[in-house]
DNA sequence: TAGTGGTCTAGACCACCTG
DNA sequence: AGGTGGTCTAGACCACTAC
């Protein structure tokens, strides 16, 4: 592994050990790179990576400052700016899939645009109810083209993702997504088993490989209140 | 100005007004870095920004290609990404705030807990509905320490976030996000015009400044469907 | 004025991809 | 084997902060 990694670790790991206490000054950088024995642009790009994560903040001049903490993120809320596959998520929890639909069939004119293709190129068409611990968790609606990969029902019951990646070479690198409330519809209420127009989350996805390819578009409905999302903003990076 | 920012630019541009061409080589980092007079590991900062905006990627051995871009997003949705305040989303539109209630007292536990204050350390109060162009768009309500600066109502009818950065010296810099869905109560549904239990789009914010301190803690109501958010992903930073 | 972090250089070596 | 990007160094200069 790289350098510039490890230290970037080991000193994550002393804060957050509080080894270096909350508000105060960490080593200067000529401290550092004489104990990590590194130059200093080497250790520059290790107290980047722990700004841009939040955790320091540095001032010409004065020093780098440890960040109080914020409190770390409840167990009930995903991330989200991490790929929706429930399969990352709750890696301790039972996931399973239920398959509702699946079929192929030409592609509307927002999945045209929304995927990059033409109107003549053939997309799957994928509904799947997600489980945790045999209990109903999200709805799942989502559009590939064919062109991306061939899909069979053996492959819905697991991680599309890490079939994907292992079956085609392809990676989940970007995704754009859009977020919003809207009442539960027929088909939603019935799946989800909630009542009709109760407040449902909904995420919009379109996933891009990492050549930049779309290869999804996909939404993923929530039932409110039991499921909410946490997402850290950093502003201001030194860049 | 820094000389890796203007490159940054410069290539920015060059991309986003094709002339690197999508899925194209950008030329070596050799031939860049003679054209623009720097040395390898300046040129690089500046390609590293691109890549952590997800317009190129790089393969070791190969060479730096442009993605394909992602369609410009619409302008009915805000980013997720950026501070909630409407003043900064929606600079053609004229933004007003009316005053539902603004007042100081001592804060709940969560309170005391998200905002790291004591049980003895005053709070404001402040509950707003945000309108663009007179139409009603959002009920805020947000919490204080008074503590980090004198609030009056004047104050209120503008952006606080602009207040706090000229009078306290005060910048917004990280935020933890928690978003979810839920029914429209009593109060809610009064506010922003619309029926009880009617779906709400939620975003409790919790905002940190430049050295850590959580000096906000706000729950926005947004009217669901009229109101989408959008955040851009990008996983496997190089880092 | 002294100390700190931010930028930048020229050159080296390594890891990976493509012929 | 040659070319490409990824990392790393030692040293320099600048910008800002604090005293």
């Amino acid at each position: 592994m790289y350098r510039y990694r490890e230290i970037y670790s080991d000193i994550k790991r002393d804060i957050l050990t509080n080894h270096y206490r909350a508000g105060a000054l960490l080593p200067t950088q000529e401290i550092l790179t004489e104990k990590y024995q590194v130059s200093r642009l080497t250790l520059k790009k290790s107290l980047n990576l722990l700004s841009d994560e939040g955790l320091v903040y540095s001032k010409q001049g004065s020093g780098t400052y440890v960040r109080p903490r914020m409190d770390s993120q409840s167990t009930e809320m995903l991330p989200l700016d991490l790929p929706v596959g429930v399969t990352y998520s709750h890696r301790d929890q039972k996931i399973s899939s239920k398959l509702i639909h699946f079929n192929a069939r030409l592609p509307t004119e927002i999945e045209q645009k929304n995927l990059q293709i033409l109107s003549n190129d053939p997309v799957y068409e994928i509904k799947r109810v997600r489980l945790i611990n045999k209990k109903v968790y999200s709805f799942e609606h989502s559009v590939m083209p064919v062109s991306i990969a061939p899909i069979d029902e053996k492959v819905l019951s697991g991680s599309v993702y890490d079939y994907l990646g292992s079956h085609a070479n392809l990676q989940l690198t970007d995704a754009r997504r859009v977020v919003y409330a809207e009442p539960a519809n027929k088909e939603t209420s019935q799946v989800l088993e909630v009542s009709l127009d109760s407040p449902i989350f909904v995420i919009d996805q379109i996933a891009y490989d990492q050549k930049g390819r779309a290869f999804e578009y996909s939404t993923s409905r929530f039932v409110s209140n039991h499921n909410k999302f946490v997402l850290d903003v950093h502003l201001n990076k030194n860049n």
